[in-house]
DNA sequence: GCATTCTAGCTTGTATACAAGATTCGCCCA
DNA sequence: TGGGCGAATCTTGTATACAAGCTAGAATGC
């Protein structure tokens, strides 16, 4: 998980079990069931006699997603009646080192932080079983984000985090749930260009 | 989740390896494949050398996981614009359904249906990927009412699910999230009354 | 009669062996 | 020279063997 968040692997590599064991100094069974997990989180696939592939998200399954995390996401917010400010003071923390990685140009720690952000939110707000979905969610949102949106712009994604902790600060939930909406509009917005895009090109690799 | 969902399998049950793969006419292997993926998803949990056992949610546990699904169930509800009339009509034949297992008594599939509702909710609303997260859930859910609720109502469930439909199909979204987020709480309550007896009866079980 | 220790059996943890299918590269032929 | 065929090689699918640890029950001591 934390190699597909920080960039380290990208959609479509293949991933074999033979290699991952080697890598990890263990016997093939215990790549397997490692993949087994990754696998029903839908993180990988299996092709059979193959091999394990990361997973290649349609537009389709992009957008369900993206979707998915927008009830996940809206809902966490909205449930909230006060937030802790010890959450609040977590969050802010947890921006700063974002900033940091990005000031330092850490391509891979930047881009872990960035999606391990919402993750960090749910955990901070006091729901774990939240977290563990919204790790599956972002990670599969950084593979699409990889796939059909070439350039991102960490920055601007870094500001939103502040905005929203900022509007969650100031008890205005509201305006929180429209700065996460927003943010998952901009992502679903560059899937419906490419949608188009891949209709009359056709071919993509 | 099948077997969990109807109520033939309950919290704390163990699952042995060797007597799953007579069961399914497969050997461990297999087995255990399978049991890495339902503990991947929070249902059952292994113990080094004892065994697999189904989950036995502690109180925290359950409120966390009740709280993810009024996030997620809200979440999808207010994410709706507008409501497909086949899904509308989909639904109401799935109610249907439950009401008749219920008339006719047949306990376990009245316990499937009730639970599977709400993935179905999130499959005809259009998106899979919920309805997985929610399978999981409610999955879980319903461990957790067989742990703490004694007696279920499922008539009362039945007609709430009903209600839901109908606020739905008359455009209502915020009396649909009422409904939803009372039925959650009706079930966090027994939680919270349960909690203060073990609290104070210590041993149980 | 009760508690304690030790042993035998059973269960999972992990590796390995072999089978089945996919891929690739060389070879042959048009 | 290019395309198609085939065998060698590699990869995963599945079962099985053996190791490690837990449990329960028998035997023993008090």
């Amino acid at each position: 998980m934390q190699a597909v968040l920080s960039g380290q692997i990208s959609s479509g590599e293949r991933l074999g079990e033979k290699d991952l064991g080697e890598i990890f100094g263990v016997s093939r069974t215990r790549v397997r069931e490692a993949m087994m997990r990754l696998s029903s989180r839908g993180i990988v696939v299996v092709s059979p006699r193959r091999g394990w592939f990361v997973i290649e998200p349609t537009v389709e399954e992009a957008r369900e997603t993206i979707e998915a995390r927008r009830a996940v996401e809206v809902g966490l917010l909205l449930m909230q009646k006060s937030i802790r400010p010890e959450a609040i003071r977590q969050l802010e923390e947890h921006v700063a080192e974002q900033q940091k990685a990005i000031d330092e140009g850490d391509f891979a720690r930047r881009s872990y932080l960035l999606g391990h952000f919402h993750v960090y939110l749910a955990e901070a707000l006091g729901n774990s079983v939240l977290a563990g979905i919204l790790e599956e969610l972002t990670t599969r949102t950084v593979l699409i984000a990889a796939l059909y949106q070439p350039t991102e712009d960490a920055q601007h994604s870094c500001d939103n985090h502040r905005r929203l902790i900022s509007a969650m600060a100031a008890g205005h939930m509201e305006k929180a749930v429209q700065i996460m909406n927003a943010h998952l509009t901009r992502l679903e917005k560059v899937l419906n260009v490419r949608a188009g895009k891949k209709k009359s090109g056709q071919a993509e690799k």
